[in-house]
This record gives C-alpha cells, structure tokens and sequence, in this order.
DNA sequence: GAGTTTGAAACT
DNA sequence: CAGTTTCAAACTC
C-alpha cells in the first residue's frame, strides 16, 4: 500500500497510504470533527505532511504513514477532544491548539471518568496503555539519539523523591481526583476496567503507572513522530533537574506531575524546544503552529490539571502530523484502552468510534468503566523484563520503574508511544484494545525490539501489569559492572531501560543512552540472534496455566537456550527454565535434572524441537528423565512453556501478555496435563487457541490474528507462552496470581518472536504492528522492516 | 544487609 | 567450539 509513497517520501508520507490509515479513517468519523479543527490542525496537517519524520526515525516508514493516517484520525480525536474538551471545562483558551484540545479532551474524558467514577484507572488507563506499548518499539525504530536528554540520569534520585511525592501525591489524588482533570486521574481510573481486582491501593498504583504510561507514552507518541517531543520531555526534565524525576515520578505517579512539576514555563520551554528540535529536522511550521495551538498558559492548565498528559497532547498536536499520529496513537491508545475497559464494562463505545472518538467516549466512558487497573504502561519486552518481576514492579509501582526510566527518558517513552501508536495504527480496532491492554507493561523498555515490545506490550502486558500489578514489588537490575549493557542486566536482557527501582551503578540503560543501549544490543544481537528472545513461551496460559500455574511467566527476554544447571537440580531459579515455570527441555544440558515443571525428556524434547523447529532444536535431551510423571509433567510443561528458540529474526512483535509471573514458590510443578494436548508441538496454535479463550474480549481477535501470524510460523519463534523466561520476572510465586482470570489472559503471553534490533531500530511499526495483528498492519509493520 | 552460591553471559 | 572468566541474580546466613 504503502510502497509506491514510501519509496518517494520519506517517512512522513507515507502514513497516509498506509492502509491501516485508510482504515482508521474510514473506522473514525474523524472528518466531521476535522472541519472542526481543520484551521488548526490543517496547518499542522500540511506541514506535517510536508515533513518528513524520517530523517531522525530510519526505520519506521510506517510510522511515518502512520502518523499521517494518525494525523487523520488524529484531528478526529482532536475534534473529539476539543467537544471534550469544552465538555470539560478546561480552561483552555479557545485559541489553544489542537494538542492542546486533545489533552482537554483527555482531561475533560479523564474528568468525567472522575466524576463519573471516582476510580482513577479508568480514563487515564488507556492512554497509558497505548503509550507504554509504544514507546519502547519506538524509540529503538526512531533510533534516534535524540534522547539524550540529560535529565534523566538525575532523574533516579528524583524519582525516589518522587516517588515520596507520588504516594503522597497519589492519596491527594485519590482525594482530589475529581477535581483534577488530569490524565492521569483519568488513567487511573481506567485501569479498571481490565482490572477492578486490585484494591483501592493497587489501583491508584495502577492507575498511577498507567498515568505514567500514559504520558510516556504520550510523549514517546510525540518523540517518535518528532524526536522533538522527545527533546521537550528531555528538557523538561534538564530545566527542572527535578522536573525529570517529577514527570516521570509524577507521571508515574500521577498527579503531582501536574502539580509539581510544571511550571508552565517549563512545559512550554519544554515542549518548545521539543518543536524546535524536531522542527529543524522536520517541520518549522508545524512547530509553530503547535504553539500556537498550546498557548503556554494552556499547556500549564492542563500540565496542572491533567498532569503531565497535557503536555503530551499538546506535543502531539504541535507536531501536527506527527502529533496527529501520536494524537492518534495516544487517542487511539487511549481509546482503545478504553475500548476495552469500556468492553468490559461497558459496551458503550461504538467501534467506529474506537479510534478517533472513542478514544473520547471512552475515556467518558472508560472513566466510569471502573477497570482499577490497566497498566498498560510499560510494555516491552521490557516487556518482558519489565512486565515479568520488574514488570510488576512497573505495574505496581506508580513509578513503574519501566515508566520511570521511560520518562525520564524521553526516548523511552517515545518509543513506547510509537509502539502504540503504532500498535494502534495497525490495529486500528479492535487489535488496539488488545494492544493496549498488552501494552501496560512494557516499562520502558527501550524495547529495542519494537516488535517485542509493542506486541508484548500489547494486551497481555497490560493485564500483567493489572494482574502482576500486584504482583511484587518491583524489583530490578542491581548491576555494577556491565552498565546495564549486558544481558546480565535485566532490564537490559528484557528490553527495558533502568529506572528507579534499578540498582545498578554506572547505568548505560537509558533513554538518554539509547543509542549505546541500540548499538549494544545489536552486538548482542548479532552475536546471538536468540539473546533477546524470551526463553520461555508458554502456549497455553489459559485458565489451566493459571490454575497450575500461577506463575505466567512473561516471556523474558532471554533466549531460550535451554539451561544448563549442575548444582540446582533446576529447582531453583538459578535455573532459567524453573524461573519460567517451564520443564526443563531436549535443549537443556542440566544435569540432574528435576525440575517440577517439568523433566526434560525425549518426549519433552520432542515436543520442543518440534515447537522450536524453527529455532533452535538443539540435542535431543533426555538428560535426565527421573519419573515418568516428571516427564508427563515436562511434556505439558514443555507444551503450556514452550521454550522458543526465538528466532530474533523477525520483528516480531511480541504480544505477549504475559503476565503472570509464575509462581515458582508455590510452583506448581508442572502443569499436569494441559487441555492443550498433546501435540503441544504447535505451541503457537494451541497458544493461539489458548489466548484466545484466555485473551479476554478484545484479546482473542487480536491474539487470533496474532497468533496466526507468528505462532502459525514455525520458523517465527512464534508466539510462546511464556511461563516468565526469566524466574526473575515471572516473580515467583503469586499464588494469588492465579485468582483472577483475567489475569490469566494475562498470562497468555504470546511472545512473537523477538524482533532483531534492526527491526528495532527500524520499525517501531512493525512492532506494533505485528502485534496488532491485522494481517495488514503486520505486512506494514514487516515490511518496515525488513523492506 | 553481607556473604556465598549458582549458572548464564561474556570473553579468550 | 570449548574452556575460562566475569557477572549479577538467587540464595543463605
């Protein structure tokens, strides 16, 4: 579709070509509000149009199409937004541009969530959502270094403090959450709506993480389709040393971005400088005309009242088209979170609207939808990292280390957004909600792996994080010699970038150093394909694996070699396939094995090799084979963890929702036998199946269609389950995870495959896309890459 | 919280 | 490819 513009335009063009534009377009009633906006956002349109982004992203031709098709469906939101907007109440000045009104409308939506609901999840959750997925594919496709903004090195100790600040932030929020319109109280609200489980508590962290995704996400949105969001979050963070954690924090955290963090100035500054950046490059009109549009006192009305989501919108809509898609991808991200909040709660929401308008209605909607939790945030693979222990670290904490990380650098959360926007491109629909809800926990994953991290980030993530939300604590890297730069790191291994909850000194892992955080990942990479890859994909999370087991590991990041235990009889964690939740397989090299979930056997093996096919089929193992039961148990557990050699290949984006983390305490030895029977050889079918039953609403179309895509590949390290690749993330026992179904669906990890970096570096589209699923938006993404 | 153990990752 | 070293997590005290 795209091909004929793409070849001539850069980046930028394209979107409009791009089928999935012609389908959002045709999905959202946008014209009518384009009218609306037409005077503002046309400007913004044309010299959006005119711009290219691609000079700073190489990879994402889509993103650029998309971003033109966003811009379109973009101005829907912004109509919608701006009736929101006015609805709201906001105080915006009638001159402010359409980013601003986008954020009115989100305010205003997040407002009447609040009011509707006082749940803070609800409105704010989507956003999240789509933004977290994003960001991290994005910024590996955007590659761009623009990142570098300095703040957010300092941002940790600003985020600890922040994090002070957030929870105390967090309770007058809850407290003040109808007063404040802001984004983030709508985020918080949102949640819910996939996850009403969590308490108040939990929710208000969800909801905060989801306000953090959200507004990473958001400001990714802008970053990808201008790095210059990205530089305007980055300066925010520069001008205020603080104001860096604080976003972050308070993005995190919510509310007390707003409050805090902004002076207005700052947003301005900030999100001038943001256009001025992206403007050289790009567009200098666009620039123009987005301040113009958020007049600083606007942008401070909403930073105060909608928290750290104004800006976003504003940025968004500053870059016009650019803005439009991030517009769109935020929108549509919220939207779509909110479409499927809404799904559960309420059916309200017209799909047609879902992408322009619902992303309003639905934060309306969303906002009384009373999903507690949506973390949608984070998303990645980092996802995977990030969303497995340390996701639930990014889920529960409001901070969302991931968010944290991402926020603080912007890059992160660029790319978050431009996962989700992507993802929300490519899905338009219904895929969106998937994507959204997978989005949540994609930390920041700097997701190289934009695939991974936008499809990982997509349903499953979100429900990870609503379901790991609660999950522990969110625990992180502590590395001291690598940087961070080495799979050693978790959150290097899992795609996300550090963040406060890290430990780790001397840390390379962040935004601002995404560009050594690529290229080092690409050595990896190229040294081994499989490094990034989860280990560990478990087809069948579906309500057997969480009964047996709890612990869904969200496929990590790490390859899935195989483990090669002597000493820990891989009943430990030491132990990469115990910490998955998986039996150990024929590609193991453990000694002595016992593992519960799973002895590794021929059988076992067999089962693997046929699911790794494509991968790795190492040795037949059968090391060890101790009881027949073992073995019975390595065969489900081999069939619901199919451990992948995934093949990085690919951009694979990896949806995988994967949620639980397994609970290794109670481990649950291996699932006795899953209904996915047998022939767990195809783990990506059963898985499909599997996370279809599980995926709840909107997931199972999603997932379908992912599924096919990269499960039915053999080749693709399709879809794995992923009981958590890596122990560490799956966190160990939650039994409690087991409870909520929904979580499950979480659980239903479907890692597609690992994209390589380049595709990162490529195509945050193509992550997304993929996970999006539709065929069409896979082709585009792909073709991103790979073309 | 410090120290030990462990196995993966990285290196040679 | 194999062996060794390095590393950080997991574990123990």
């Amino acid at each position: 579709m795209d091909t004929p513009d793409r070849a001539a335009l850069p980046a930028s063009s394209r979107a409009e070509d791009s089928p999935l534009f012609g389908f959002i377009d045709s999905m959202s009633p946008i014209e009518p509000l384009k009218s609306a906006y037409s005077t503002n956002s046309l400007q913004a349109y044309q010299s959006l149009s005119i711009t290219s982004i691609s000079s700073i992203f190489t990879s994402p031709h889509h993103n650029t199409q998309k971003e033109s098709k966003l811009s379109k469906s973009s101005f829907a939101d912004f109509n919608e937004s701006e009736v929101c907007t006015d609805h709201s109440d906001k105080n915006k000045p009638p001159s402010s541009s359409n980013a601003v009104r986008l954020f009115a409308c989100t305010s205003s939506i997040t407002e009447e969530t609040h009011t509707a609901t006082s749940s803070v999840n609800e409105g704010i959750v989507d956003p999240a959502k789509g933004p977290n997925d994003l960001p991290q594919p994005g910024r590996f496709e955007s590659g761009s270094p623009d990142h570098n903004t300095t703040p957010c090195h300092g941002v940790r100790s600003d985020l600890k403090q922040d994090k002070r600040r957030k929870s105390e932030a967090v309770q007058t929020n809850k407290n003040t959450l109808e007063n404040r319109k802001c984004l983030f109280s709508s985020n918080i609200q949102l949640p819910d709506g996939c996850q009403p489980e969590e308490g108040n508590g939990e929710v208000l962290g969800c909801d905060w993480e989801d306000l953090v995704s959200a507004t990473s996400g958001e400001l990714l949105a802008f970053d990808d389709t201008s790095t210059v969001e990205d530089h305007g979050g980055v300066r925010l963070a520069v001008n205020n040393a603080e104001s860096c954690g604080f976003l972050l924090s308070e993005l995190n955290g919510g509310c007390d971005i707003s409050d805090r963090t902004h002076p207005i100035g700052t947003s301005q500054v900030y999100y001038h400088e943001m256009v001025m950046e992206e403007d050289k490059t790009e567009n200098a009109q666009f620039f123009s005309e987005g301040q113009k549009t958020m007049s600083g006192e606007e942008m401070q009305d909403n930073l105060n009242e909608d928290n750290a989501c104004i800006p976003l919108g504003c940025k968004v809509e500053t870059h016009q088209q650019r803005g439009t898609r991030k517009r769109c991808l935020v929108f549509e991200a919220a939207g779509y979170s909110n479409r499927t909040v809404q799904k559960e709660s309420v059916g309200d929401l017209t799909v047609s609207k879902l992408k322009g308008k619902s992303v309003a209605q639905n934060h309306t909607n969303p906002g009384k939808t009373p999903s507690p939790r949506v973390l949608r945030g984070i998303g990645l693979h980092l996802n995977a990292l990030a969303l497995t222990s340390k996701d639930k670290i990014v889920c529960q904490d409001p901070l969302s280390t991931a968010l944290v990380p991402s926020v603080k650098t912007e890059q992160d959360m660029h790319g978050n957004l431009l996962s989700a926007g992507e993802n929300f491109v490519h899905s338009s629909g219904e895929l969106l909600d998937l994507q959204m809800d997978n989005d949540d926990c994609l930390a920041g994953g700097f997701l190289g792996n934009d695939h991974i991290s936008s499809q990982s980030s997509s349903p499953q993530k979100k429900r990870r994080k609503s379901d790991n939300g609660d999950d522990e604590s969110c625990k992180r890297c502590s590395c001291k010699k690598s940087k961070c730069l080495k799979l050693y790191c978790e959150c290097f291994a899992a795609g996300v970038y550090c963040s406060e909850p890290c430990s780790c000194l001397g840390c390379l892992n962040k935004p601002i150093h995404e560009e050594i955080v690529l290229s080092t990942r690409k050595q990896i990479e190229f040294r081994n394909p499989l490094a990034f890859a989860p280990k560990v994909i478990r087809l069948s999370d579906a309500g057997q694996e969480t009964q047996e087991d709890p612990n869904n590991t969200p496929a990590s990041a790490r390859h899935k070699r195989g483990c090669n235990c002597k000493k820990s009889s891989c009943l430990k964690k030491y132990c990469e396939c115990y910490q998955g939740g998986v039996g150990c397989s024929s590609n193991c090299r453990c000694e002595s094995c016992k593992n519960t979930f799973g002895m590794r056997d021929g059988a076992v093996s067999v089962e693997n090799e046929e699911m790794k096919q494509g991968g790795e089929q190492t040795e037949s193992c059968g090391k060890e084979k101790e009881n027949d039961e073992q073995k019975a148990n390595v065969h489900n557990g081999d069939h619901q963890l199919v451990e992948l050699g995934v093949p990085i290949t690919p951009p694979l984006a990896i949806s995988s929702s994967l949620l639980q983390q397994p609970n290794f305490s109670n481990a649950k030895p291996p699932r006795p036998s899953k209904p996915r029977t047998g022939s767990s050889s195809r783990p990506s079918k059963a898985a499909a199946s599997v996370l279809s039953h599980k995926i709840p609403k909107v997931a199972n179309s999603v997932f379908n269609e992912e599924v096919p895509d990269i499960l039915t590949e053999p080749a693709s390290p399709g879809i794995v389950k992923t009981s958590s690749p890596n122990g560490k993330r799956v966190s160990p026992p939650h039994n409690s995870l087991s409870i909520s179904p929904s979580r499950r669906g979480g659980r239903k990890l479907i890692l597609k495959s690992i994209p390589s970096f380049p595709s990162l570096l490529g195509d945050t589209s193509s992550g997304s896309a993929i996970s999006n699923s539709n065929s069409a938006f896979t082709e585009s993404s792909l073709a991103l890459g790979p073309p």
